[in-house]
RNA sequence: GGGCACGUGGCGGAAUUGGUAUACGCGUACGGCUCAGAACCGUAUCCCGAAAGGGUUGAGAGUUCGAGUCUCUCCGUGCCCACCA
């Protein structure tokens, strides 16, 4: 018998396999369609661990699906553009198109290694134009339905990577992708209106069929909370109405969840960037439902952006209104509660989110140019449809200029313009958009990913849409996840899509950590390369091995462990040797349809690691025989083919068995043939096991009372005690209760 | 401070969803094979005990004939959010 050799194995099928053996029709007859996405990846260098286990893994429940009979669509591609490629281009001096476009040729090759499923026909790569033409289209319609707007307000400020960042890209207060503290500025940038959707976003959560942490992450995102505004009058204001003056100076708004607290009252706090802040030392507020007037503040305490920017304070209720008071000497008041008149009277009901709209400008080169344009006469137009895609241009200087602009608006050629209404002289914007606008509808291309005339076509998008399985890391569930499910809500309600939810279901995995429990990381010298594991034990095990180091579907992290890669590289040797052994025996054990039945759920339930236990359970079982019944190890081969596509080719190839085991339908298990003649009952008394026999399936209550009752080490304990009450599980127990 | 998830051998993890706790893999020990080692194969491996037996799922209580699983309190870990009124 020749050895594994896994190397030449693995490239003899990718070879065979080739590119084209899982392009994806969109219609197959019979074959029910699924989608059946993973996050696409960043092209910043080699493909490491976490791909593998990003992409590798669900790979296995792609090949199921498809052995099962379903028309399984498992897209691949690139997130092209954005700070990760383009802050690695800058660092090794080299233009962010050719380090990301060298980067992605480079992982092509690697996940061909990986022996995954993926229709390479639907490859998106979000840097060409001719993604990005519908990324700037999408944007547009967006634009059009007043979506978009410009607003000078604070922004995040990172001084590293010289760019405002979205709230929900600021972690702890650093810039999520480099860690630098960001900084507040008072700048001017295009925003996304995603509060408009705050609400649906919120009640939709309810039906979708994920996670109940990412659910409560997301709707802690949201942060949505229910209660009223109050105006405080300003004693002596009152002037300022009459001669015009602008309303704010005359009267304090402040949001309060609890309206019914009024009456404890004893200062007003404004947050320090509030119209009157400057002179609330001065101020005196008048309470409108007792007329008391109380002193004006302004406290660190109150933040800028949320609500109105002013506090009532009520020492008596809130903790820090009571440090505050304590500080400066407020009187605390203990307070009547507020009828319910009274609150209807004075307040107004109003409802508050901590989401703020989605800041989308960068101040960066290595993006989608917003394809926007301003007239000195007619203001802000868009770029004319027939237009687009407005172009990145290859420039020299590209290196982010920290003054608030794009390198892009030093390339004067390109900044001037005619307005595309008046034809006067103009000017582009030259921010380019947030990376993750370009992968908030990724999903959709990859239904039709060559389409010219559109993003994707409305029967191409119906044939694949919603998808069906999105698996994820769980760092993504108040960016990528949140901002996709607005984007396609948006598109529904311009009525560019069929759906109001992107998917219909989702999970987050976890990650896998070096050897010694941390993270993986240069500095820890502790980086696994998937590469070098490949070379040395190949890739059906490494796959296999990441399916079993845990449950898919819970976000733990998991350390690689070097022994237990070995053990998996032992069983796939082990079922190597198994093909020796084939020949004329009995076929079909009750153990085999036990494993056809317990594999296929597990695989269907993403609890990889359990299923691979029961192949495991099922080799043993056949080593120990003499001889395997051909019928048998091909049902085996057929089950280890999603898990170790290559090895199960093989040996399917050298055993003569019809076709590739990859088109061979999954096998079936019969239920009643899983279900062995005897069963083992146990015994139990006073809730303690204390004997179990061996019975016939289905053998009666009175049979087995009496024969539990009969096993001496059982006896020797009812002889000292009066039973009180038996319980009988069929097939399974008898409990006997006794004093 | 708030929310969520979780806590099982030396380690990763199982447990038919309330019914024999520790499957499978790693590690370890002993044995086989070998001049020798690696690899491979076999046996053992939750703890105490010579055994009979007893104990054990972070701690404690509760419900139940029976709890790793359900309920409550506490302790601890991880992740997310955070002067959000």
């Amino acid at each position: 018998m020749k050895s594994y050799n896994h190397s030449a194995i693995e490239k003899k099928w990718q070879k065979k396999w080739g590119k084209n053996s899982y392009k994806t029709p969109d219609v197959k007859k019979g074959a029910e369609n699924f989608y059946l996405l993973t996050e696409f990846p960043y092209p910043s260098g080699n493909l490491h661990v976490g791909h593998w286990y990003a992409f590798a893994v669900p790979d296995i429940l792609a090949r199921y699906l498809r052995m099962n009979g379903k028309n399984v669509l498992y897209p691949i591609g690139f997130d092209a553009f954005g700070l990760p490629a383009e802050n690695a281009a800058l660092q090794r001096g080299l233009n962010p198109r050719i380090w990301t476009y060298g980067n992605i040729a480079s992982m092509r090759k690697q996940f061909a290694s990986m022996g995954a499923s993926f229709d390479w026909s639907r490859e998106v790569v979000t840097a060409d134009p001719a993604y990005y033409q519908w990324t700037q289209w999408l944007f547009l319609k967006l634009y059009e339905r007043g979506l978009v707007y410009r607003k000078k307000t604070n922004v995040n400020w990172c001084p590293k990577d010289k760019t405002v960042l979205a709230n929900e890209q600021v972690k702890d207060e650093k810039c999520e992708r480099c860690g630098t503290e960001v900084e507040q500025r008072k700048m001017e940038q295009w925003n996304i209106k995603i509060t408009d959707y705050a609400e649906r976003l919120l009640t939709d959560l309810d039906a979708l069929d994920c996670p109940e942490e990412i659910k409560t992450a997301q709707r802690n995102w949201i942060g949505k909370s229910t209660g009223a505004e109050i105006k405080f009058e300003i004693k002596g204001a009152s002037f300022n109405k009459t001669q015009g003056t602008a309303d704010v100076l005359s009267e304090i708004v402040v949001f309060t969840t609890r309206p019914d607290t009024l009456f404890g009252v004893s200062f007003i706090a404004l947050a320090p960037s509030h119209p009157l802040a400057k002179e609330a030392r001065n101020l005196c507020a008048i309470n409108p439902a007792n007329n008391e007037e109380v002193p004006v503040f302004v406290a660190d305490y109150v933040v800028d952006d949320y609500g109105t920017g002013a506090v009532m304070g009520v020492p008596a209720h809130d903790e820090r209104d009571r440090e505050f008071a304590l500080k400066n000497n407020i009187p605390i008041k203990n307070t009547d509660f507020a009828s319910t008149e009274v609150v209807e009277k004075f307040s107004t009901k109003k409802t508050q989110y901590k989401l703020h709209d989605w800041v989308v400008s960068r101040q960066r080169y290595w993006g989608v140019p917003i394809p926007l344009i301003k007239c000195e006469r007619c203001g802000w137009n868009a770029v004319p449809e027939k237009d687009l895609p407005v172009k990145l241009p290859d420039i020299k200087d590209y290196v982010p200029t920290g003054d608030g602009k794009s390198p892009l608006a030093k390339v004067r050629k390109w900044v001037e313009v005619k307005c595309p209404k008046c034809g006067g002289s103009a000017e582009r914007e030259t921010d380019t958009l947030d990376t993750f606008v370009d992968s908030s509808w990724y999903f959709l291309r990859y239904t039709d990913p060559k389409n010219k005339k559109e993003f994707a076509a409305r029967k191409k998008m119906s044939a694949w849409l919603p998808v069906d399985f999105y698996s994820g890391g769980a760092e993504h569930t108040t960016m990528h996840l949140l901002y996709s499910r607005f984007w396609h809500k948006a598109l529904f309600d311009i009525g560019l899509v069929a759906d109001k939810e992107p998917y219909a279901h989702r999970i987050n995995r976890g990650f896998i950590l070096g050897t010694d429990g941390q993270k993986m990381s240069k500095s820890h010298g502790n980086v696994i390369d998937p590469d070098e594991e490949v070379k040395q034990v190949g890739a059906d095990t490494v796959r296999m091995y990441l399916a079993f180091i845990g449950p898919y579907n819970e976000t733990g992290s998991y350390p690689w462990d070097k022994g237990g890669i070995a053990g998996i590289r032992r069983f796939l040797e082990r079922v190597w040797r198994l093909q020796e052994k084939i020949g004329k025996c009995e076929a079909g054990s009750a153990l085999l349809h036990q494993t056809i039945k317990k594999v296929s759920e597990d695989i269907t339930a993403l609890k990889f690691n359990t299923a691979i236990s029961a192949l495991m359970v099922l080799s043993k079982a056949f080593e120990n025989e003499e001889t395997i019944a051909r019928e048998d190890f091909g049902i085996f081969l057929r089950m280890l083919a999603p898990f170790a596509p290559h090895l199960a080719e093989e040996l399917w190839h050298e055993n003569k068995y019809n076709g590739s085991v990859h088109k061979a339908p999954w096998p079936a298990y019969i239920e009643a043939t899983t279900q062995t003649e005897s069963v083992t009952i146990v015994v139990q008394i006073n809730g303690k096991m204390r004997g179990a026999f061996s019975a016939a399936r289905g053998v009666s209550e009175a049979d087995a009372f009496a024969r539990a009752a009969g096993l001496p080490e059982v006896a020797r304990w009812l002889s000292q005690k009066q039973i009180q009450k038996r319980f009988f599980v069929k097939d399974k127990l008898v409990s006997f209760v006794a004093s």
